[in-house]
RNA sequence: GCAUCCUUAGCUCAGCUGGUUAGAGCGUACGAUUCACAUUCGUAAGGUCACAGGUUCGAUUCCUGUAGGGUGCACCA
C-alpha cells in the first residue's frame, strides 16, 4: 500500500501539490487537452473585485462554476474558464475612500492621477491575493488568459462599444436631473441607490392664496410653480394664473399649473415645483417649459440664492427655513409622514437630486432584442423564475447615466463644452472646438459606470473581434453569477453583447444566491458571523468547503452555510479516504478477472442520475446522489459484506477485488467536479489511470445519454 | 402599490414532469466497536408537508383564496 494511505487524509497536505501539479499539466487551457474536442464549453468568470479578499460568495461561484468545468472537460470539451478581475470603479474606490480616511486623507484636493496611481498599486496588490485564492478553493481556470477590466484591450474594445452607440444615437449627453451622493461626490445609477422608508414631517405652506404640502420647505427658493390636479374645482380660479409667494427673504412669482399627476387627495392638492431638485418636478417642469431653478449645490448645502440661508445643510436649512415661516405665520400646520428616500447604496446618505449634464444610454432600443432574447428561449435563465423578474425590469426600463465623477475608473472618451453642454467623443483626441456654440473643447474629467464596461466583459475578454478566441469560444455557454446583480450586469452583458457583436453572450444565465450564516442571517462583519473561505480550506479543506457550498442549494434561494455542515463534508473526505485504503489494500488482479455485473449495473444507474442531473444544472442532487452511494452504499453496505468474500481467497475473492478497484475508480471519477482534490491524490495513489495520468483530464463514467 | 419567491422533523434545507411506509446534514436518545475510518456502525424518537377550498382514482407536488415571512421594482409632494 501507497505510504501516503498509512495516515489519515490531510487536506492542508495534499491541496496545493496537487493543484501544482494540475497546473504544470497545462489542462486548464483548452488547447492542451487531447482528443477530438470539437465542442466547446466556455465560461466567463466574473471577476471578483480587486479590492479585498475572497469572501463565502466567492467560494460558492468558484464551486459551482469549477463544478461544470470539470465535469464538461471530462465529457470530452474543449473547456475554457477564463479569469479575471474587476478595478469594480466606484466600489473600489468608496473602499479606498475609507482607507484615506483612516490615515487622516482625502481624496478631494488630491491630485487626479496621483489617486489613480495610488488606488492602482493598492488594486494589484489585492489581486495577488484573490488569485491565490482563487486557486486555494480548486478554481481550474485558464491562467494564461487572465484579464484586467483595466487592460488596455479591453479598454479599446469599450472605447469602440461608445463610439458605435453614439454613430448610432444610441448615447447622447443630456442635462437632466440625476442621483447625486453628497459624499462620495458622484451621480449615481439608479440601481445604484436604496430606497429608505423613513418618518419625515409634512408641512403645509401657505403659498399665497394657496396651501402647499411639503416635506422639503428648504427648497421652496428653487420654486417655479404651484401646480393643481386640472379636474380640481377648488384651484379652477388659478390656472394659469401667476400667485405671489411671501418667503422668508422677500416675495417671489410662481405660476400656477395644471398637470394630472398631480393627486387631488393628497395633502392640499396643490404641489409646488422644484425642478432642480425633484424628479417629478423636474419631468413635470419639462411638460410646461419651466426653468429649473438649483438652490442646493454639490456638498448639500443651500447656495447663494437662498440669502442667509446660504451656507446651510439641508437639515439645518430645513430646521431654519420652517421655524422662520412659523414666525410669518405662513406655516399652516405640519404632520408626521412616512415616505420613502433614495440613498446611496454604500453610505446611505438621502441622494440629493441635481442637475447636470451626463452621458445617457438609450436603453429600450437595446433592451428590446435582450428580451426576445430571453422570450425566445436563446437565453435560458435558471432557475426559471428569475425570467419573470428579469424581462419585467427590462419592460420598465430607463436610460441609463453612465457617468461617474470619480478618478478611478475608464475615462470617457470624449470632449465636452464648458459653455454650452454640448459633448462628443473623441477617441483619436483630436476635437477642439464645439460644434454648436464654437468654444473651446475640454477633456470629459468623468469615467464610465463601472457596470457600462463590465457588461462587454464577454466579448472583451475573449478579444473581439478578430481574436481567435473570439470566434472558437464565443457566443459563451453559462454564465454563472449572483441574482443579485442580475440587472446590474446580466442584463447589461445580453443589451451590449447582442448590440455589439449580434449574437447572445451566453446561452444559460445560472443565478446563485446569497451565502448566508448558519441562521440563515446575512454575513456582515458587525455581526462577527462571516464564514472566511480561506480559513475554512485551512481547517477543512476547499472538498468540504465545496460540499457544503453544492448540496442543499438551490439556485436563485439563499443558503445557509453552518460550520458544522462543512465538517460533516471534511468527515467525508476522510470516509472517501479510508474506502480507498481498504480497497487498495488489497492487490490489483489482472484485467482478466471477471467483475459482478449486479454491482457495476447499480453504479451505472447512479452515474446515468447523476450525469442527468447535472445536465440540468441540477448539482446539489448530484452531489448528494453520489455522497448517499459512497458512503451508505458502498461503505456501509458493499465493503462491509466484501470483508467476510475477501478473507477466503478464491475465484470469488478475486472476482470481488476487481469489481470493488472498478467502482471506486468510477467513483473517484464521478466525485471530481465536486471535490477534485481528494479524488485526483486517491487516483494518483491507486494508480487508476489507464490512458492518462491525471483524473482531471479521465472520460466520464457516463457516455451516452 | 406592482412583481416574485418562500412557509416540509429541534435547527438549516432537499423533494426534478402528482403515485407505494415524506428525505439529507447537524442535533437528540440508546447500544456496539478499535476488524478501512483523529472514529465509525446499528437502532430509535421526532412531521395533520402554514391554513381553507378546488381539480383528480389519488396532491407535499397542479389551481384559487387567506395568513405570515423574504426579495426586487416603482412611487403622492
Amino acid at each position: 500500500m501507497d505510504p501516503k494511505l498509512e495516515k489519515p487524509y490531510n487536506p492542508a497536505d495534499t491541496e496545493s501539490r496537487i493543484y501544482d501539479l494540475w497546473q504544470e499539466s497545462g489542462f486548464f487551457q483548452p488547447e492542451n487537452l487531447s482528443g477530438d474536442r470539437s465542442k466547446p464549453f466556455t465560461i466567463i468568470m466574473p471577476p471578483p473585485n480587486a479590492n479585498g479578499h475572497l469572501h463565502a460568495g466567492h467560494a460558492l461561484f468558484v464551486t459551482i462554476e469549477d463544478l461544470m468545468i470539470r465535469y464538461k472537460r471530462m465529457r470530452g470539451f474543449k473547456t475554457l474558464w477564463l479569469p479575471g478581475a474587476d478595478h469594480a470603479g466606484f466600489e473600489t474606490q468608496v473602499v479606498y475612500e475609507k482607507k484615506l480616511e483612516k490615515e487622516g486623507r482625502s481624496r478631494f484636493g488630491m491630485d487626479r492621477q496621483k489617486l489613480y496611481d495610488e488606488i492602482m498599486a493598492f488594486t494589484l496588490e489585492n489581486k495577488k491575493y484573490m488569485e491565490a485564492e482563487l486557486k486555494a478553493l480548486g478554481a481550474s481556470c485558464d491562467w494564461s488568459r487572465e484579464k484586467f477590466t483595466l487592460d488596455p484591450a479591453i479598454i479599446k474594445t469599450v472605447y469602440g462599444t461608445f463610439q458605435q452607440l453614439y454613430d448610432d444615437d444610441l448615447i447622447y449627453r443630456g442635462k437632466r436631473l440625476v442621483n447625486w451622493c453628497t459624499k462620495h461626490q458622484t451621480s449615481l445609477s439608479d440601481l445604484e441607490t436604496s430606497t429608505e422608508t423613513r418618518i419625515d414631517k409634512l408641512y403645509y405652506l401657505q403659498y399665497g392664496p394657496l396651501v402647499v404640502a411639503t416635506v422639503r420647505p428648504e427648497t421652496m427658493f428653487g420654486d417655479v410653480a404651484v401646480a393643481v390636479n386640472p379636474d380640481d374645482e377648488r384651484y379652477q380660479q388659478y390656472i394659469d394664473q401667476d400667485i405671489e409667494v411671501q418667503t422668508p427673504i422677500g416675495s417671489m412669482k410662481l405660476k400656477v399649473v395644471a398637470d394630472p399627476i398631480v393627486e387631488k387627495d393628497f395633502g392640499t392638492g396643490a404641489l409646488k415645483i422644484t425642478p432642480a431638485h425633484d424628479q417629478n418636478d423636474f419631468d413635470l417642469a419639462k411638460r410646461h417649459n419651466l426653468p429649473a431653478i438649483e438652490v442646493i449645490d454639490q456638498f448639500g448645502k443651500l447656495n447663494d440664492k437662498t440669502g442667509k440661508y446660504t451656507g446651510l445643510k439641508v437639515d439645518e436649512a430645513r430646521t431654519t427655513v420652517v421655524a422662520d415661516l412659523k414666525e410669518l405665520g405662513l406655516l399652516i400646520k405640519e404632520e408626521p409622514y412616512e415616505h420613502n428616500v433614495i440613498a446611496c447604496y454604500k453610505c446611505g446618505r438621502v441622494l440629493e437630486p441635481r442637475v447636470i449634464p451626463q452621458w445617457f444610454v438609450k436603453m429600450e432600443p437595446l433592451a428590446k432584442p435582450a428580451l426576445k432574447a430571453v422570450y425566445d428561449g436563446d437565453i435560458k435563465i435558471i432557475p426559471d423564475f428569475s425570467k419573470k423578474i428579469f424581462t419585467n425590469w427590462l419592460d420598465n426600463i430607463r436610460d441609463w447615466n453612465i457617468s461617474r465623477q470619480i478618478a478611478w475608473g475608464i475615462q470617457i472618451p470624449a470632449k465636452i463644452c464648458p459653455k454650452c453642454d454640448f459633448g462628443v467623443p473623441d477617441l483619436e483626441n483630436k476635437k477642439t472646438t464645439c460644434g454648436q456654440c464654437g468654444s473651446e473643447l475640454v477633456q470629459d474629467p468623468d469615467t464610465f459606470d463601472t457596470w457600462f464596461s463590465s457588461g462587454q466583459w464577454p466579448f472583451a475578454t475573449l478579444g473581439y473581434p478578430e481574436n481567435k478566441d473570439y470566434k472558437n469560444f464565443y457566443p459563451t455557454a453559462v454564465m454563472e453569477t449572483g441574482a443579485d446583480i442580475l440587472f446590474f450586469w446580466v442584463a447589461r452583458m445580453i443589451m451590449l453583447g447582442l448590440y455589439r457583436t449580434n449574437q447572445i453572450p451566453f446561452h444559460t444565465v445560472y443565478l446563485h444566491g446569497m451565502v448566508r450564516d448558519g441562521q440563515g442571517l446575512k454575513m456582515s462583519k458587525s455581526k462577527g458571523n462571516v464564514i472566511n473561505p480561506i480559513e475554512i480550506v485551512n481547517k477543512y479543506g476547499a472538498d468540504a468547503l465545496r460540499m457544503a457550498l453544492v448540496i442543499g442549494n438551490t439556485p436563485g434561494t439563499a443558503m445557509a452555510l453552518a460550520e458544522d455542515k462543512i465538517k460533516a463534508y471534511k468527515h467525508f473526505s476522510n470516509k472517501l479516504w479510508n474506502i480507498s485504503r481498504f480497497i487498495l489494500s488489497y492487490a490489483p488482479t489482472d484485467n482478466e478477472t471477471p467483475t459482478e455485473a449486479n454491482l457495476l449495473k447499480e453504479f451505472n444507474e447512479l452515474a446515468t442520475a447523476v450525469t442527468n442531473d447535472l445536465e440540468n444544472y441540477r448539482f446539489y442532487l448530484a452531489g448528494e446522489k453520489i455522497y448517499h452511494y459512497a458512503w451508505h452504499r458502498l461503505a456501509d453496505e458493499i465493503i462491509e459484506e466484501s470483508k467476510a468474500i475477501l478473507a477466503t481467497p478464491g475465484e470469488v475473492a478475486d472476482t470481488r477485488r476487481q469489481t470493488l478497484r472498478l467502482i471506486l475508480g468510477q467513483t473517484l471519477k464521478l466525485l471530481h467536479p465536486f471535490m477534485p482534490f481528494v479524488t485526483e491524490e486517491l487516483w494518483q495513489i491507486g494508480k487508476f489511470s489507464t490512458t492518462s495520468s491525471l483524473l482531471i483530464v479521465e472520460d466520464w463514467p457516463h457516455q451516452n445519454d
